[in-house]
DNA sequence: TATTGTTATACTCTATAACTATA
DNA sequence: TATAGTTATAGAGTATAACAATA
């Protein structure tokens, strides 16, 4: 007989994170790597706010910096303003390693969906995932002190 | 303006892999060793086969074990058969453990489900989430060859 | 003085390759 | 020989504490 199904919540994101890690793997790419070439695509000012917005300590953000710099994914460039700060920015390669990541971890995510009984249960977990990502962006602002995109001005 | 609500689903499950690690840090685990702890929980036989189906290799279970091991959480003992297997069973400290860790998972992903507009929003959330663990049970078995409990023997 | 980022250090997880003990 | 598990080794992510450079 299988196994009971057992599938606390924790359990089940538990596993999809060894998935992540999984999918990534062939790319020579850590899941943490892939959190930063996000935010940093995404235009993210400097190291201290990447630290925040990825719930990492500061020397964690120059270890992945670091890795990602040596293999020409990410450049640092000091900031002409404040000479403190150093701006990171994305070459060519680190957009298409990041390409490529989307794409191995969209795979993969969808292999695991298509086991589903039928395709509105398909449609239904991937659609899940949507909503996650907006109650993600949710608890972010509110971590942060940030403004929802969606939500109007607070009283 | 807030960002724009960038949501691939590779970047929420790699979001919510992080949750997980932060969620369990106060316990002193991690997610590698939480999902030790849940396979072992499950009477899952021997160290070959938790490899498998935890997707790392097998230092990477003694090493792992290792640490809960001298924490009191689990315990070694020669199988009496066949002297090379290795049985692992929970302590009472580990099942507590374990018991904390969900508690703690369970929290953090309700708080951030919660930041959905409605109490529908929700409660699809977190039920998405057992159509995913549904998914990577069947997903696990076929990886594995083992039958999945809901399905019929295959013709 | 305060802030930004790095260096120093220690621990865990990961993998591959080589090894030991048992079958 | 083959299998179960460990040891050896190396690289990466994480944190805290201490430091450098700049403001």
């Amino acid at each position: 007989m299988a196994e009971l199904s057992y599938s606390s919540v924790g359990w089940t994101a538990a596993r999809l994170a060894r998935h992540v890690e999984v999918a990534l793997a062939p790319l020579d790419l850590s899941p943490a790597q892939y959190r930063m070439l996000v935010q940093i695509a995404r235009g993210t000012d400097a190291s201290s706010s990447l630290a925040q917005k990825l719930a990492v300590s500061a020397p964690s953000v120059t270890a992945v910096v670091d890795v990602l710099v040596q293999r020409g994914a990410v450049e640092r460039a000091h900031s002409a303003e404040d000479r403190r700060r150093i701006a990171l920015a994305l070459t060519d390669d680190g957009r298409s390693l990041l390409g490529a990541a989307e794409e191995a971890l969209r795979e993969r995510i969808q292999a695991i969906a298509d086991e589903l009984a039928d395709e509105g249960l398909v449609s239904d977990a991937i659609g899940a995932l949507s909503l996650w990502g907006e109650a993600l962006d949710r608890s972010r602002a509110r971590r942060h002190g940030e403004r929802v995109n969606t939500a109007g001005p607070p009283p």
